[in-house]
DNA sequence: AGAGTTGATGAAACTAGTTACATATGTCAA
DNA sequence: TTGACATATGTAACTAGTTTCATCAACTCT
């Protein structure tokens, strides 16, 4: 008992010292117990716990170029869309023995490419971003690194990297075809904002193409619930022949039900209601929200799936186009051509 | 051109010797660019660029014993509150450079200890966990690697790990109150799942004691809308007189709330409805719901000073306890005490 | 009995960085 | 002219593991 109380983590050397053998052998116990005498596995096991011995995740992954982890960048944590996307990445990612860092870049590409930077710097194995708008300084990135990564909740076949989503115009023009065939005919759109957001742009891409005779007015709002009541308000002040509420988000859609039931207007009767996403809760709001299913939960299995390929088997994913789905409910209605918007 | 291509990433001693330094110089272009002549600096530079070096995360984690990043393990991402409890730390954690890597639980702690290990496994160094109940292996893994850990969502001062939380005892009490101050005397509770799950029960614990002529029932149900809306059918079909529903998760909450609205019984007139929590959307219901607010937020941000503080400055941080606080929006009425719960 | 095989272990060389210390040069003042 | 000091760089020893190869003993086979 003379040193100095040394109060360092013991490392591999301490402990083959401690247990009289040679460091090869600790890391045999440790690796593969099977090679190793019993009796000499119980004498490094009890240096082990003596020494309180916990292996470097780092000096580990310095040898197997292995860190176990991806990166997910996502725009916000605050929208059930992206963290039924983030679990359902999360589970899937744990089959393959990853796990998952997430970084929020409220759609800021200057803080996507800063944090994509930090998750390489922390040694992530690959990285997952959302869209496929990005800085110049994320492409780079991950060229440099020559880094596994994978575009979500987009599909676009010949982006550089490869893409698994939906068509998101597809899936806007679903929602707006579904309303123009009850026979809608001035329609309110709710969308998030544009800027920086291509899926919000796509969106909204396939509600404009679409129109016949159909009157489409867009109003740009924060997605949040109150971002929905507040466009509620701006729309029942604009123009009082809208006959249908569009809402190229759930959250958004969520948010106009509850102003409108507010303000005492019936849906479906005096005013049709559309979502797009599909949240869990959209099943049972009273009424039901009509809503266009996008199959997030898939979407992040394959992309975990497709992750996990790639960074252990250098297997490169190929762009993966999910479909989304109509999913009618109670809060659309026929509307009749010639009292077209008008409330009853 | 005669070796056969090497295909492997370069490393410092590659860089080194394309640009005839040492390694010691290139590693000082990489950390300490000042203390390098401009003309080498420019040269390892190109060097760097030429063979696409990209400095390996683990070997730096290897020396300067950190990785910069720490673990947080919640039961579920599917409900808004973690969500944006994950959301502020994971923010904050960003001001200390600190890096958040996620993982679920499903409220067993099985799965909870395993995931922690593999936190550790890949060299999270610190954990955040949720509640104070756990299985011994977690214990066991945060004693044996010294790891810095805080428990959250829950206050208690004498715990073995630092908790920075709330009383969720008194913030059940608070809701209670409110509805007997208002009159209420039959009162429907509705609950998460009570197994392994301490932030439940000390909430129920909290509703058991205050009763005096009150009357209680508890109904147990799945945290999610249609849990919530299975619930209040179960309510509706026991007991005619109950006047005030109360959830012990405005998730809960909501889901009675559709239901209520879907069988056309009107909030609060025919039924006061209480929640806990405080999400987002609950301002923004209709009507807006009573509930008592839960300072996830800053309980994010206080979790996330707390284990930056700990790893960086060894600093063990102290319990910290935030204040529920009730929130009154229109859900609840006061209940005439004659005609204690019967429907008008 | 000698050769071949297997099992258990150790020495030392790896992995890819950082850094303490040594050295070489250049500037300035005494 | 020499000592003092700063600047710039290199050598080699660290960090903490894994892994290859060698060694040696014990056992089996001919």
């Amino acid at each position: 008992m003379t040193g100095p109380e040394p109060k360092k983590r013991a490392n591999l050397r301490d402990v083959a010292k401690a247990a009289g053998v040679s460091v090869a052998t600790v890391s045999r116990v440790l690796n593969a117990p099977g090679t190793v005498k019993l009796e000499t596995r119980e004498k490094v096991q009890a240096a082990i716990s003596e020494l309180r011995f916990v292996p470097s995740a780092a000096a580990r992954a310095i040898n197997s170029g292995r860190t176990r982890f991806v990166g997910a960048l996502v725009p916000t944590l605050d929208n059930a869309i992206f963290a039924r996307f983030l679990a359902a990445l999360e589970r899937t990612l744990g089959e393959h023995k990853l796990s998952l860092v997430v970084a929020t870049t409220h759609d800021d590409p200057g803080i996507e490419a800063a944090k994509a930077q930090n998750l390489v710097d922390i040694g992530a194995e690959g990285l997952i971003v959302s869209g496929i708008t990005h800085a110049p300084d994320l492409d780079a990135l991950i060229e440099r690194c020559q880094l596994p990564a994978i575009a979500t909740s987009f599909y676009a076949p010949d982006y550089g990297l490869p893409t698994i989503g939906y068509d998101n115009a597809a899936a806007a023009r679903l929602a707006l075809q579904h309303l123009t065939g009850l026979g809608h005919r001035r329609i309110a759109v709710v969308h998030g904002p544009r800027a920086n957001n291509d899926r919000t742009r796509a969106r909204l891409e396939g509600v404009l193409g679409a129109g016949d005779g159909v009157s489409v007015q867009c109003h740009e709002a924060v997605i949040s619930i109150s971002g929905g009541c507040d466009a509620a308000r701006v729309i029942l002040a604009a123009d009082a022949r809208v006959s249908a509420v569009m809402c190229l988000s759930d959250v958004l859609a969520t948010g106009v039900l509850f102003e409108l039931q507010r303000q005492g207007i019936r849906v479906p009767d005096e005013m049709s209601l559309m979502g797009l996403d599909d949240l869990p809760g959209s099943a049972h709001t009273a009424p039901g929200l009509t809503t266009v299913h996008l199959p997030v939960s898939r979407m992040g299995e394959a992309a975990a799936h497709a992750i996990a390929g790639w960074v252990e088997q250098r297997r490169v994913p190929r762009p993966y186009l999910l479909e989304p789905e109509l999913v009618l409910r109670a809060s659309t209605i026929r509307c009749d051509a010639s009292d077209s918007g008008a409330k009853k």
